[in-house]
DNA sequence: TATTGTTATACTCTATAACTATA
DNA sequence: TATAGTTATAGAGTATAACAATA
């Protein structure tokens, strides 16, 4: 350890790891990190290219379906994009009958955005088809890893996604 | 457990969790990693969006690096995009100056793809900045945490990444 | 004046189909 | 005939800036 370093507890955990060991080891799960995220991303994609609606267009739908209803502003947020984006993804679920957009009943500038019947059909009929791939790969995991998966998963949305509300 | 199910060694770990409630536990567990994906994604893509080449892009450049030349054909299968996909992103890092297209040596239909003084300069030098948001996150976390992490990026993976060669 | 949503514009990412050149 | 790469075409995804309507 260099002189002059003072102690830092509660980043260092157990070991007597110097800082500079430390922000490789970081650097080194940064880049494993985003190339996983950028590969698996396009891999994903391509095994749902073929569904009737994308995944930014069901993950919507989805949303709806759990909360009943929702303004394109709040569905923005929540899905992380930005506003005019999801006013075309509503435009395209909206044109494909999906999702109807009524005037809010209490402010005139929101709208009101719910799922149509069609949609509704939708959003629960293809959920098991929807991750058929991802599934079928889980499946060939044992039960313990998968639970570390979902350690993992959880973990990661604590790290990277800014909690919403 | 229903009647007339039989034991099933190896699908079930150490539990006798009946097989509706397995798959119901993967087919959460699928969703859940699917949001992971798509909403990590733009969060990344999002704090990346200044640098001076996109992810794919630096991904390309990096692997040059590390394997010194490639080709088209190789790139595309290493990234997992297609052929034509590559060939822009190839066209892009050509016009920047990143990156020299020159004849194959021994096979007059493939192309040799290496980087140019300006691309090795600009891999080298960004790395440290590229990730810099990422690291930061990573920063917040303990080891044993991290060593987590590391462990579920390395099954993912295995577990979606198809192998490579 | 601030908020909500849309439109306009521009760029990246992605794929399939058709084409060229070489083996 | 098969392979490597490019071009052509089309569509989804993304953002910022400018605009309209409402609070």
């Amino acid at each position: 350890m260099s002189p002059g370093e003072p102690e830092r507890p509660g980043r260092q955990e157990h070991t007597a790891q110097p800082d500079q060991a430390e922000q490789a080891e970081i650097a080194e799960l940064a880049v494993e990190l985003q190339r996983l995220l950028l590969v698996s991303s396009r891999i994903l994609r391509s095994h749902t290219a073929s569904q009737a609606v994308s995944a930014s267009q069901f993950s919507v739908l989805a949303h709806l379906d759990r909360a009943g209803e929702s303004t394109p502003g709040a569905l923005a947020d929540f899905e992380h994009v930005s506003p005019p984006v999801m006013t075309r993804v509503l435009g395209r679920l909206g044109r494909a009958g999906l999702v109807d957009r009524t005037a809010h009943p209490e402010d005139g500038r929101q709208v009101r955005v719910t799922l149509t019947a069609a949609g509704r059909e939708l959003v629960r009929a293809g959920r098991a088809e929807r991750d058929a791939w991802l599934r079928s790969r889980l499946d060939g995991i044992s039960a313990a890893e998968r639970e570390s998966l979902r350690e993992a998963t959880a973990l990661l949305r604590r790290t990277l996604v800014p909690p919403r509300d």
